[in-house]
DNA sequence: CATGAATGAGAGTTCATTCAT
DNA sequence: TATGAATGAACTCTCATTCAT
């Protein structure tokens, strides 16, 4: 049983490589023309394998849309994000947080985010991971509400429920990608984006 | 308009009628599975008539979504709309007009629009209906753009392309997909963006 | 609406002639060499037909099987010997008119019987058209070993199951399988088999 | 026989294990789903091994067949039933002896033989083995019914080639699987079916 | 004008099998 | 010897589309 260890080394990293490939040449293919114009014969191709190979290192089809976003999914950014919100004290801090928290994860995830949120439609699978990460972050959102409301400060009507469908509507998907087909850098659409909820959620100064 | 006048003869009214049913028919059908996940085959079932009849009477899988487009793209009132808002002097009325027109607009088409911005990638018809319809409204918010730095009284440091990336952001398509999809009625969604907007573009007043 | 009548003859018995050709050469492939090891592809090309007119007008695969089953499952010639059982009132002219009556159905059926049983492994609805073919004579077998022990004079110790059994033995398909692979007549193999079973249900004459 | 006896290595013992559970899984496999919907990586995995020890240790997938009808080819009680026969005056006898033997024979291959037999179709390498089983017995049992010859004392008109078939008639396989099909047990169906053999075979005792 | 029948193209998937380790 | 990775070859089936009626 000698060579069956838990470092097969060569041939595991091998098949590692192989899988990479695989996903990258998928994660082009998804983005450029679609997940429903996109064959496995095409994302074996871009690899450079054989069409089974795609079946035998990573699954069928939707399995590529799954292990693609699995791939960021343990995001210990957007953790310790969430965490720092809980830990601040004052309201427009907190937004400049979620800000550059959600603004930083986003971009790192532009890719995978524009191809589930785009073929929503195209699979069923797709449809449940896109789900998903919308999800989660909603729920993070909805978290950094509840702190705004426990912190205080706000504008009068706001409850728990409205606060987290504007930052949503500030820090949500589809925000930060319209914020990217601008052109804008990170550092820009968080500034401006933080600026145009803290006036929406805060109390004007005197 | 010759053609569709009010002496049409029953037979042609009856295809008419034929062709309102499919095109409903292809509208839900898009909406609730998605462009490619829906058949031909289904439509016709779903609008009770036989497979080929849907391309004598309105063409292939892609003319479907071209006709749906088609339906509300002579949209008189955000012609109205736009004209109206060149006519206006007053930079808070202005963004107001913009909100009104546009919520108003994309309310009424809101099925459509779901439809092309969904299913972008999974056809390049829809890709290029949606574009068409994503340039149009984008133009018509350029000119309201260029109609604000006639009128003044802007803040500082925007530009006309940086009003009209604001415009699109506050009034655009997904902009308001996130009102709807929040519950919001159209005239509490058009007022909270417009005093957003404002508070982004206007001066403050002293 | 006068062209869609219920004899829309021309077209409708071109569609069944389709049919009826591919029914025939997937038996006959069938037959030759086996279900697994025959593809939609060869059936088609036997009937001279596109792949998929075979989808179109019969179905997948195993409804190939369903199909060709379903031929000659009304099968009155059974119903009727059935009946003709039931009227007679002698245990020795029972045994004749099973034999009759099994054999040259059976004779009949020969080909898809054999498909039937041959690929029962093979497919699951393979193996349900079987055991529904194996289970319709087993009950009309056993409708006999009742009028039998009505009638009375049978040797000491058959009750009914019993007697069921030894005509499925004698009569099953399996039995005159065995007879045409021996190459026997319908009446030789008829008469044969009758005179056996009546020896092994029959009291000896004294 | 060299390499087999007592004296092989660890190695070599353990290699045989290996091979008899794969064999052991295949015949539980190809007996529960049949050939051709059994897949060499569903007999590796019911074997606890990878799908290229299959290979290795057997062969492909006909060879897991082949492999399994050497099991019990080398029979030899079948061998010592028909030397009985042949030592044998009574015609009554051999038939009971030819009961007996085939009977035993058959019911400890049951297993095999069914898997012969329900996919002669599935494959080319099945059908060998299974025509091999089949002419194997059909043999033996015309080399008794040679015999029978010899003796006399049969009814008139029977020649040795009827009577090979109505001895493969009674003690064929598919007579001894309907046996065991009505759950007789071995003596229970080896009485029966000598006793009609011999009705059809004997001349009746004055 | 609407239809049923038929088609060609292509997709996803499974399988038996081999190679390098 | 046994293995995991990788492959090539089919196969079933779905779909958008056209033809004759």
């Amino acid at each position: 049983m000698a060579g069956r260890d838990y470092r097969s080394s060569v041939r595991e990293r091998h098949a590692q490589d192989t899988r990479r490939t695989i996903l990258d040449a998928a994660a082009a293919l998804f983005a450029e023309r679609g997940y429903a114009r996109t064959s496995v014969a095409a994302v074996a191709e871009a690899a450079g394998v054989a069409v089974n190979t795609v079946y035998t290192s990573v699954g069928g089809k939707p399995a590529l849309v799954t292990a693609l976003t699995e791939d960021g999914a343990r995001d210990e950014e957007a953790v310790e994000a969430a965490r720092a919100v809980t830990e601040c004290a004052d309201v427009r801090a907190v937004v400049r947080l979620v800000a550059e928290g959600t603004g930083s994860v986003q971009r790192r995830r532009q890719r995978i985010l524009a191809i589930l949120l785009d073929n929503r439609t195209a699979d069923q699978d797709v449809a449940a991971a896109a789900d998903l990460a919308v999800r989660a972050t909603r729920t993070r959102l909805d978290i950094a509400a509840g702190r705004l409301v426990e912190i205080g400060g706000l504008r009068a009507g706001l409850d728990r429920e409205r606060i987290g469908q504007i930052l949503w509507f500030y820090f949500g998907f589809e925000s930060w990608r319209t914020m990217w087909s601008f052109g804008w850098s990170l550092e820009q659409a968080a500034g401006w984006l933080a600026e145009q909820a803290e006036s929406a959620l805060v109390e004007a100064r005197p």
